[in-house]
DNA sequence: GTGTTTGCAAAGTGTTTGCAATTTA
DNA sequence: TAAATTGCAAACACTTTGCAAACAC
């Protein structure tokens, strides 16, 4: 892909979510949205734009983080308290979490079967299904 | 169950995870293993053991709960960043997350099945599977 | 006695917020 | 120019740590 439409794409993908397309989210849009499935924390992403000289503040990067999930774009996850991921791979599947690196793997939702569903009460309405299966050693995961 | 017996049984509790039986550990264990599963928080605990009038300084109550854990008489689960629960019922199982109350319950795990399990890294050990179903309204949660 | 446990206060971590300056439409 | 966005620094919530005093065996 070359790098002009790549980054009409990305241009794109912010403005279609109804983000001004700013410097900052266009930066961080394409440290995210790569072609490659990400799992990326907050922080990460803050060094990433620095790294690449291309500076994004931590408050701006927690603030894109959220409204691209907001927008769909990302699904936030949290496997250790006081961490959260967010995966660039918005639709519906889960993970593999490997304790040991702190990585993340997809894995398809076609895998997982929940076969007697629990009674849920009058009115309750699921917003998600969460499925991480934590896995230490042979810590293989991208 | 008469208290006296109760206690006893509680002090064996403690013991038997090779813990010395302390006031604070038997305190916050009567307060966590009463016959009721529970999910509790640090600060919960804390609390209650403030308002019942035996206090327990919240450094203790999350050192009593990362023993008890170690031991295993509880597990830790992650729902929202930045807030770990305690759940008393430290058997495989799962578990329904009430957004709007911040509550959980139980799922049983003959429930849910995984039916075509990702292959694995060599060397690759589940440590164990959390699957979380997040649901809105209805928050009818003990 | 000796090693364990407690509890305070301080430090730490990841995240959010208030708000003035800047940028976008 | 009006509304949205940024970024700093301060505030936050939750958790951990250092260490001296208290406790259990």
């Amino acid at each position: 892909m070359r790098q002009a439409a790549k980054s009409k794409n990305i241009v794109e993908l912010v403005c279609d979510a109804g983000l001004r397309p700013t410097r900052q989210r266009l930066v961080l849009a394409r440290l995210l949205f790569n072609g490659i499935d990400r799992h990326v924390t907050a922080e990460q992403l803050h060094s990433e734009s620095l790294s690449q000289g291309n500076s994004v503040s931590l408050a701006t990067v927690y603030n894109t983080l959220h409204k691209f999930t907001a927008a769909g774009l990302l699904r936030e996850l949290v496997v250790d308290a006081g961490r959260s991921y967010f995966d660039t791979n918005a639709s519906a599947h889960h993970h593999l979490y490997f304790e040991d690196s702190e990585k993340l793997s997809d894995i398809s939702s076609d895998n997982v079967t929940i076969s007697e569903f629990p009674v849920l009460p009058d009115g309750a309405e699921i917003t998600r299904i969460d499925i991480i299966i934590r896995v230490k050693n042979g810590d293989t995961a991208r």
